[in-house]
DNA sequence: AACTATTTTGAATGATCATTCAATTATTTG
DNA sequence: CAAATAATTGAATGATCATTCAAAATAGTT
C-alpha cells in the first residue's frame, strides 16, 4: 500500500461546503480539488464520480444533521422545548451573513428531475422527520406525533426558504407562534 | 426592419418551462435554442446574455402566478375560502408525476450565492405574500394580516418542498389543518 | 426599384466541464 | 532489501458551456 488514504472526513468536510453552498451543478469538480488540494485521481478512486462524492457528502451532513438534533431533544427538559430551541437555531441562523439554507432541502429541489438523487435525499429528509416523530411519541400517541411532525418538517422547510429575506426574523417567530401554538411560547412573550 | 420579431411570449414560455425543470445551472443555452427553434443571435439580441433571458422568465413565471392567486381570491365568497382553493391547488399538485414544485422557490434555494439574482427573485416572492397580505386586510386589521400572510407563505414554501415526498397528500392536508385552522376545514372534514 | 435599417442565421470561439490513465511514489510483505 | 501492491499524481481528453459576429435575409422608406 502507499501513503494511507488521505483524510476522508476532510474532503467530506470541503466537498459538503461547497455542494451546500453553491449546488450541485455550480460546484466543479475543480472546484473541489482546490477547495482540498486533492488530484482528481485521488477523488476519484476514492468516490467513484461527481454523484458518488454528492452523494457521500449528503450522507455526512445528514448524519452531523441527526446526531445535532438528537443531543439537543436529548438534552432537553421536555421534547416540546427541545424542539423549540431547536427552531429557534434555524431561524437565528437565518440572521447570518453567509445563510445558506438546508443542504439537503436545497438539493431536494435543485434535483427535482434527477431521480436518483432525488430519491437519497428524500430518504434523508424522512430520516429527520422520523426522528421528530419519535420524540413526540413519548408525549402524544402516534398518530398526533406524526402529523406534529410533519407540520415541524413543513415549518422547517418554509424557514429555510423564507430566510433569505432580509430582516424576516419578527416576521418569521410572530408566524411560527401562530401556527405552532403547541411549542413553550410563553417564556419569550411580553 | 427584417421579419417583425419573434414571438417573446413562445420563447418565455419554454425558457420558463427549462428553468423552472432543471434549474438556472442545468439548462443550457443550448437546450433553449433547442426548445424554441431560434438560433443564438435571435435570443442573445433579444435578450442579452442567459441572466437576461432567466430574469425574463422569471418575470413572465411571477406575472401568471400573481394572476392566478388574484383571480382566484377575487372570485372566492370569503378571502379564506380562496385561500383555502389555493393551497389544495397546491397540495394536489404535488400529486402529479412531473411535479416540479415552485420556479421562484427553487430558483430562490438555487442562487442564494447570486446576489442579483436573489434579489431578483426575493423581490418577487415578496410580491406574491404581499397580494395575500392585501386580500387579508379586507377582514383583519394589518397587523393580523401579514402575521397570516407570512404563515401562509411559511406553508406554501414547506408544502414546495414537501411535495417531492410520495404519497404525501393525506400527511400534508392533516398537518396544514392543525396549523392553519382559521382556513375553512370544515367542509371536508368526516 | 434602390437604399437603409434591423433581424436572423449558424458556424466558430475560447473557457470550463467531468473524467481518464500511464507514470510515479510510497507502503507492506516475503 | 527486494518484490509486490496500492495510492497519488497531473497532464490530457473530448464534451459541452455561454457567447460572438460577419454574412444573409427581410421589411420599411424614398
Amino acid at each position: 500500500m502507499a501513503k494511507p488514504q488521505f483524510n476522508q472526513e476532510h474532503i467530506l468536510t470541503q466537498a459538503s461546503s461547497a455542494f451546500w453552498r453553491f449546488g450541485y451543478h455550480a460546484t466543479s469538480m475543480q472546484h473541489v480539488f482546490a477547495a482540498t488540494g486533492l488530484k482528481p485521481g485521488s477523488i476519484y478512486l476514492a468516490f467513484g464520480n461527481k454523484e458518488g462524492l454528492f452523494k457521500a457528502s449528503l450522507d455526512h451532513y445528514t448524519q452531523q444533521s441527526l446526531l445535532r438534533i438528537r443531543n439537543k431533544l436529548s438534552q432537553s427538559p421536555s421534547v416540546e422545548q427541545g424542539i423549540f430551541d431547536v427552531l429557534m437555531e434555524f431561524v437565528n441562523e437565518s440572521c447570518q451573513a453567509d445563510y445558506c439554507s438546508c443542504f439537503l432541502v436545497k438539493s431536494q429541489l435543485e434535483l427535482g428531475s434527477h431521480p436518483e438523487l432525488l430519491q437519497y435525499v428524500s430518504t434523508r429528509l424522512k430520516q429527520i422527520e422520523t426522528l421528530y416523530c419519535e420524540f413526540l411519541q413519548q408525549n402524544h400517541p402516534i398518530e398526533e406525533a406524526q402529523i406534529k411532525a410533519t407540520s415541524l418538517m413543513l415549518h422547517i422547510f418554509g424557514i429555510r426558504v423564507y430566510g433569505y429575506h432580509s430582516q424576516s426574523k419578527e416576521q418569521i417567530l410572530s408566524a411560527l407562534e401562530s401556527s405552532l401554538p403547541w411549542l413553550p411560547w410563553t417564556k419569550l412573550k411580553h
